[in-house]
Formats: C-alpha cells, sequence, structure tokens
DNA sequence: TATGAATGAGTGTTCATTCAT
DNA sequence: AATGAATGAACACTCATTCAT
C-alpha cells in the first residue's frame, strides 16, 4: 500500500502547498496583481521550481480549479433525502451551503472576481449556480406533487434560497440562522398569507 | 455670458470621456490588467494625456466612482411612499434595483471586482449594500406596525430581495418579472401558510 | 530716459525672474533632474510662456551662464593696485574671492557640478581659474622684482591662494579671516626668510 | 575546498562589472543623465538583469561608495610617522593624496557632482575633508611642540595643502612636483621664520 | 528536485517640446 | 504675453518565462 517512493509524495504534497499558496494570493490580490515571485516566495522556493510544477501562471490557476473544485461538494450538498420535508431539506441546503462558501472563501472569493473577466471561470460559475438551481427545484417540484408545496415557480425560490446566502457571504453581512429565511419563504410575511394571491394563476 | 469658453468646456468632455472609457476597460478586463495605454488607445489619443488630467492610475479610478456613484440613485429608488401597499412597493423596488443594475453594469461589475481586494471599494459596496437593507426594512417594520404584515426580520427580507435580484444579475441568469419574487415573500410557497409558523413567535 | 514700454519692461523682468528660478532649482538639484514644468510652477505661470522667452530647456542654461558670468566680477576682483604690498594686496583677493563665493554660491555650485560633464561649462571654468592664476602670479611676479617677495613659483602661490579659498566654500567648512592664510604664504615666500630653502635654486 | 561554485563568483564579478561601468557612467554624464538602460548597454546585458543585483538605481550609487569608498585609503595615507621631518610627511601625504586622486578620479568626480544635491553624499565628503584636517592638523600640532615649527593655526595649513592638490586635480591643472609646494608653505610656519609675524600673536 | 542568472517586452509615469487659442 | 491641451519618446522598474547548472 505504500506505492509511492517518499520523493514523489514529497513533490506531490509541494505541489498542493504552491496552489495552495497561490489560491490565497490570487484571491486576495487578484490574479493579475499576483506575481510568480511572489508565490515562490511565499513558499520559500525558488522562481524556477514553479515552473517544474506548472508549464505557466495560468496553469496555477487551472490547477486551483481542479483541486478545489465546487462542484462535487455542491452536488453533494445538493443529494437531498426527497422525502423529508421542505422546512428541514432547505434549512439543511441552506446551513449546507452557507457553511461551505465560509469554508471556501478564498476560492469562492477568486471565482466571482475572476469571473468577470475569465470566460472559462464565468462558464463554471454559471454551470455551478444553474445546477444548483436545478437540483433544488427539481426537489421542490416533488414536494407540489405531494401536496406539501403549493404550485410556484420552482427555480425562482431555488434561485432566493442559495442567492441570499450566497449574497450574504459576498458582502460579508453577519450570518444569520438560515431557519428563518426558511420560515419566510415558506410561509411568507403576510398576515393573510393564506388566500389566493392575486396575479398567479 | 456662458462663462465657459469652447476650449475649456472641450477639456470637461474629454475627461469625462476618458472616465467613460476607462470604466469600460475596467469592468471588461480588471484594473490591474488594463493598462493606460489601452485606455489612451481605445481613446485615440497619446498616454501623456492622460497623465494631464489625472495625476495617476488610480486617480482614474477615483474618478469613475465620483462619478458614478451608485449611492444617489439607490436612495431616491429607495425612497418610498410608506402608505402604499407592500406588494406595489416591494415590487417597484425590485424592479427599479434590477433595472439599475442592468443600466450601471459595468459599474456594477467593476465594483464587485474590485472590491475583493480594494478595501477602499469594499466599504463603499458595504455601505450601499447595508444603507438598502436599512431602509428597506424600515419601510417593512412601517406595514408590521400597520397590520398589513407579520411581525418578522424585516432586515431578512430585505435582504432577500436585494440579494436575490443582485445574484440573478452578477450571475446572468435570466431576468424574470420580479412580481413572482415579491409574491413568494409575501405569501411563502407552503399550502397551509395560514397556520402559525413553528420557529417563530 | 524712459525709453522702454512698460510691457517691454515688464517682459524683461520676467525674463530674468525666470532665469534666477531656474539658477536656483538648477543649483539646487542639477540640470537634468530639474524639469521646465518646476521652474514654471516656482514662477507661478504656465509651461508654454517658458517656451515664449527661451527657445529649449538647453537656452534657459545658456542665458543663466550670460546673466550671472564670473569672469567681469573676478576680473574687476584682481585688478590690484600693483604698488600695494603683497600682504595687504593678497589679503584682498581672498576676501573679495572668498565673498563673492559667498554671494554666487548657487551659480558656483552650479558651475562645478555641470562643469564635470558639460565641456562648455568645464571649459569656462578652467578659463576663469587660468585666469585667475595669471593675473596674481604677474602681481606676484612684479613683488619678487621690487625686492618684496623672494624669487618663487608664483603660480603655484596663486593657485594656493585661490584653491584654498574655492575648497573651503566647497566643503563648506567654516570660513576664517583670511589674513591668517596670508599670513601663513608670506613668510615662506618672503626674502627674510630664516636660511635657503632646499629643493629650490 | 575553496567553497564558491563558479556560478556564484560568475554572479559576484557581474555584479561588480556592473557597478564599476555604473561609476564611469554616472562620472562622466552624471546620476540622473544616466540610465539603467545605458548602464546595461554598456555592459551587454538586459536591462531586467540590473534589478537582479540591484533594487533600485539608487542602490547602485550606495553599492559605488561600499566598493569605493574613499575613508579606509585616506585614513592609510595620514597615518604617517610622527617622527620624521614636516617636510617629508607633508611631501609624502601631498603626494600621495594627488595619487589617489588621479587613481579614482572618476569616483572623486561622481561626489563633487553629486554632493551638490544628494545630502548623503555630501555629509560624506564632508566627513572625509574634516578627518583629513584633522588628522594632518594632529601631526603639526605634534611638530610645533617639538620646537620644529612655529605655534600656528595647524588646521589652516592642513586645509591649504589637502585644498590646494584637490582644487588642482578637480580643475584638471598640471599636476606640479609638490614638494614646491610644501616648500613654499613650510618656510611660512616654521620657528627660523626671520622675524614675529604681524597679525598673529 | 531545485536554483537563480538572464531575458526582453511590458508597466505606470515624466519629460521637453509644440501649437491652437 | 500667456495659456494649457496634446504629443510621443524616454524613464525606472516589474513581469512571466527560459535554461544552464
Amino acid at each position: 500500500m505504500e506505492g509511492k517512493s517518499s520523493r514523489q509524495e514529497q513533490a506531490l504534497v509541494r505541489r498542493e502547498q504552491l496552489v495552495d499558496t497561490a489560491l490565497a494570493l490570487f484571491s486576495k490580490q487578484g490574479y493579475d496583481a499576483t506575481s510568480i515571485k511572489q508565490i515562490a516566495a511565499a513558499e520559500g522556493v525558488a522562481v524556477g521550481l514553479l515552473y517544474h510544477y506548472f508549464p505557466s501562471k495560468s496553469a496555477v490557476m487551472r490547477a486551483i480549479w481542479e483541486r478545489h473544485s465546487f462542484l462535487p461538494e455542491l452536488r453533494a450538498l445538493l443529494l437531498v433525502e426527497h422525502n423529508e420535508t421542505a422546512e428541514r431539506v432547505l434549512r439543511d441546503v441552506a446551513e449546507r451551503f452557507s457553511a461551505m462558501l465560509a469554508h471556501k472563501e478564498a476560492l469562492f472569493r477568486l471565482m466571482v472576481r475572476e469571473s468577470q473577466s475569465n470566460p472559462e471561470v464565468a462558464d463554471c460559475l454559471h454551470t455551478i449556480v444553474e445546477e444548483g438551481i436545478k437540483a433544488l427545484g427539481a426537489y421542490l417540484e416533488r414536494r407540489v406533487h405531494l401536496g406539501e408545496l403549493r404550485p410556484h415557480d420552482t427555480a425562482l425560490t431555488a434561485r432566493t434560497l442559495l442567492g441570499t446566502v450566497l449574497t450574504t457571504h459576498l458582502a460579508r453581512l453577519p450570518i444569520r440562522p438560515w431557519a428563518e429565511l426558511v420560515a419566510q419563504l415558506l410561509h411568507g410575511i403576510s398576515r393573510h398569507s393564506d388566500h389566493v394571491r392575486p396575479g398567479q394563476d
């Protein structure tokens, strides 16, 4: 089981350390404002070594996306039990999504930042968002069929839940317990919320 | 008697054109990735002329903020009539906020982008968000006292409305009619939304 | 006697002021490190106006030399009464040369500085020095013929006197009463020195 | 066993060559009028390499001072044998000082030039001059106590000797045998001067 | 694996100079 | 006489990248 020599292991470890160091710097200063020299210095190695592990600066960026992709984590997070109540599922998703954003803050900020100019990153972010909305929307659709929820624009609800959590982290607003958000989404804030809503058929 | 010679006027016009050109480029490529040379070339003037109007590259950025500040527009947008119904006011705010983001997309993207590394911009964005939440929250509070809305976390509702609109624009999702979002927020999506909601007192 | 219109007069005055301002700045910072913009700003006028009075930056430098030439002053200073005693003449020359250096310090420093790289200035300085040595040497030669001084290398004595005063100003050493220097020099070249000096015939 | 790889050695050699090249150019044209590009071209290397060895242009200047300091050489030159006669010591000092100025002409001219605007360099030059005067003055003082010389302003004599040599080099005057200067100075300060000098007590 | 010397195009910025007003 | 908008080459300095060791 020890399959790897310590040389190989060490090399892999170093590569991962370089990726992490680069992520931290890119996230704080931006990709353009971070130099290869800075990354090497932060890691305590010579500039040339970076080019031993990565063919270029943009390859370091790509390695970041590969190593720290949002998608698997997000997918796992959205694999909800369709038999659980909406309240529980929505609260769970909100809290886990929030926790993920907090945990991967550097990556998240880097993505938001670079997606404005890098189309590849923009696509990646777009996919993530759409997939999240689709998965959560599909679950909500099922709860509608089961009669727990009214017929409604489920994609919009998913967008509202995920978007609110995301905006909160992006703007560094205080993180409140997400149960309250879920409650508002489920039951509304109108005093007479039971009657037929106008503008919806 | 109009006080300005055509020479002075022309200079002011050129200054404003430079600011706009810089905004467009900064927004598309980012501040760091945009060179002074590019801005000058896009405007069809020599590099040195930029330094005749602005003492440095960062001063161009500052001129952008001064010329295109979000705040006044946002404040005007939040000066709502407190006697109007919540449905109408929320829909109005959502639509006008959405229109503003569409109209000032370049500036908005630049702010989001640079706020990640420029603390000054981050502060500015933070102020805008908090002010928006506060103003909209105050209105909602009043509707609660008037009995139109249930007692609830009004700041959270404001955050949800504005955050959802913002995320939609940020992620370039299709812009739906915002009335549906307002309806969901007001009345919820639960079939039995009339009874007392658990977890809220 | 009013021969000049006030416009012409004013223009001449402004020209002279510009030359003086330039001299002050060149002397303090050096010719290369001083910009046209700085000179204009120090005078409170627009850059273009400098080019109304002078065709180029180097022309400003030339105007300085023309306006503030050392030579006439130095020549006047060396027009000594050959019948006066050496002690009196040498003391007079030393004190007046020292006073001149103090009075025209800015010009003097500029000359020393620029003579290192500008051959024209170097020539000018060279001429001044040689002329000074020649004139003072001629006077000393006469005092030798009159029997007041021993036969000696009068050019060397002149060089010593002028060089010592010059070095003192250049190095910003304290200015002592120059009589003492003259006394020291004098009694080494006086006929009535104690005995025949070795190494001189 | 010699500790240094040829790579390291070569790097050190290159650094020193760059310093020397910079000294030659600075001395001829002045610090401000010499560009980094010129230095690199004169050495036949790329511009960037200069910044591999020095963090800035001014650091190149500092490296020049460190590598070619006058002080040690001047101090060695002033470590005279107090038992030797004044004639011999003064002649020795004058000749060795003159030789030093000839040998380090580039550095000497650079110092004089830049001391006019760079206070750090001015201080350095001032220290050198004062130290020289003090050391030579102390020696003369001793010869006074031994009765070889009359009581006199020894600092002034030192200033005269060093200043005359210095001025000669600065003004590119012909270098004469310094014995003659010493002879002139000496017989003005010898005890066996013919009579009490007026103006000194 | 790891170094750092070396490159040259690029950056933001300053400059002397011109010229329409 | 006086302004300041406009130019474009030059400046000090940084960068991603290469490669001999």
